[in-house]
DNA sequence: ACGTCTGATGAGAATCATTCCCAAATCACT
DNA sequence: AGTGATTTGGGAATGATTCTCATCAGACGT
C-alpha cells in the first residue's frame, strides 16, 4: 500500500469515460458562477457523458457511464438543469423518467426528438428552416390570443425505432 | 326501508357530474367490444368527466371529479388508453404524472397542447392549417431519413398560463 | 325472472423512481 | 498550501403507480 491516498473516489475505474470538451466546459463555468455553483469531477462527468451521447439519456444512463451515485446524479441533473446548462426532455409518454442533454446553448444547435414509443429511446433531428419559421410565427399568434407565455416550444415525432421494428416483425 | 336496493354506489352523492353524450358513448361500445370491455358507470364517468373538461386532466383531477376509487381510475384509465378511447398526453416536462383526454376520434378535433411550466395546467389549441401540413410533410421525410415509423407527433407550446402570470407578478 | 359466468371493482400491499437528510469530505479560490 | 462554503453519498422518507385477489355486478341465455 505504497502512499495509497484515500481520496473519495471521483472517477472509478471502468470502461473509458468520455471527457468534457474544453470549449464546454469554459461555457459551463460561466453558467454556473452566478449560482455558486462549482464544476466538480462529479458535474464534469455527467455533462461529457451528456456531451457524448448526443441525445436524450435517463438518470439511470447517466448514473452507469458517469459513475457518479444515484443521489448524486439527480441532484447535479436537476441543478444543471436549473442553471440552464442541461435540458430536461420528456420520454415517450407513460414512461416514466424524464431525460436530459446538454442544452442548446451548450451543444450544437436547435433540435427535435423523435421518440421511440416502443422501447423509449430518443434521437435528435434538426427540423426544415421552412417549419421552424412557420413555428415561431403560431407560437407569436399564441401568445397574443391565449395568455400564455410562450417561453419555448416541442415537436416531437412519435414512433417505433428501427430496431424495435426489426426486432418484432 | 321501502325496496332499498343495496347496490354498490357506482355514482356516489356528490356535485352534480357531467353525463356522457349519447353520441360518444355510442361510438366508445363500439371501440370497447372488440376487447371485451364492457362501459361500466365508472367508466362512463371517467369518460364523461374527461368529455366535460375538454382538456388533459391528471389521474387525481379525475378521481376528484369522476368519483371513482385511484385503483379503479387508474385501472379504467389504462385500459381506455390502450383501447384507443381516451389519449395518455403528457404534462409540464419534470412534472410527475401523465394526463388523460378522450381521443381525437371522439371528441372533436386535431389539436395541440399549451402546457403552463409554473402550475402544469394544459389546455388545447387548434394548429394552423397550414403549420399541420407542413408538419405532415416532415413526418414523411423523416419516415425515410431516420427509420423510424412515425406514428403521431406531438407540438406543444410551453410558457406561462395567465393565472400564474398574474398571480406572482 | 333467475342462474351463470365473465369482466369489474376496491382496499391495501407492493413496487419503483425520486427526493430528502446531514455528517463528513472535498475542492475552488485566494 | 490553507480554509470555508459546497458537494457528496448511503439510506431513509416520500409519492405516485401498479398489483393482488376476494368479492361483486351485469349481460345473456333459458
Amino acid at each position: 500500500m505504497a502512499g495509497t491516498r484515500r481520496t473519495r473516489r471521483s472517477a472509478p475505474a471502468g470502461p473509458a469515460r468520455p471527457a468534457l470538451s474544453p470549449a464546454v466546459a469554459a461555457a459551463v463555468l460561466t453558467a454556473l458562477a452566478p449560482r455558486e455553483l462549482r464544476l466538480t469531477p462529479h458535474r464534469r462527468a455527467v455533462l461529457a457523458v451528456l456531451e457524448a451521447a448526443g441525445r436524450p439519456l435517463t438518470v439511470d444512463e447517466v448514473v452507469h457511464a458517469s459513475g457518479a451515485p444515484t443521489s448524486t446524479a439527480y441532484r447535479n441533473l436537476a441543478e444543471l438543469a436549473e442553471a440552464g446548462v442541461v435540458a430536461r426532455v420528456a420520454g415517450a409518454v407513460g414512461a416514466s423518467g424524464d431525460r436530459f442533454e446538454l442544452a442548446e446553448p451548450f451543444s450544437h444547435r436547435h433540435h427535435h426528438h423523435l421518440v421511440c414509443t416502443e422501447c423509449g429511446v430518443v434521437a435528435d433531428f434538426d427540423p426544415s428552416g421552412e417549419l421552424e419559421r412557420l413555428i415561431e410565427r403560431e407560437v407569436a399568434e399564441l401568445l397574443a390570443t391565449s395568455g400564455f407565455e410562450i417561453t419555448h416550444h416541442v415537436f416531437d415525432a412519435h414512433g417505433r425505432c428501427r430496431d424495435c421494428r426489426t426486432a418484432d416483425r
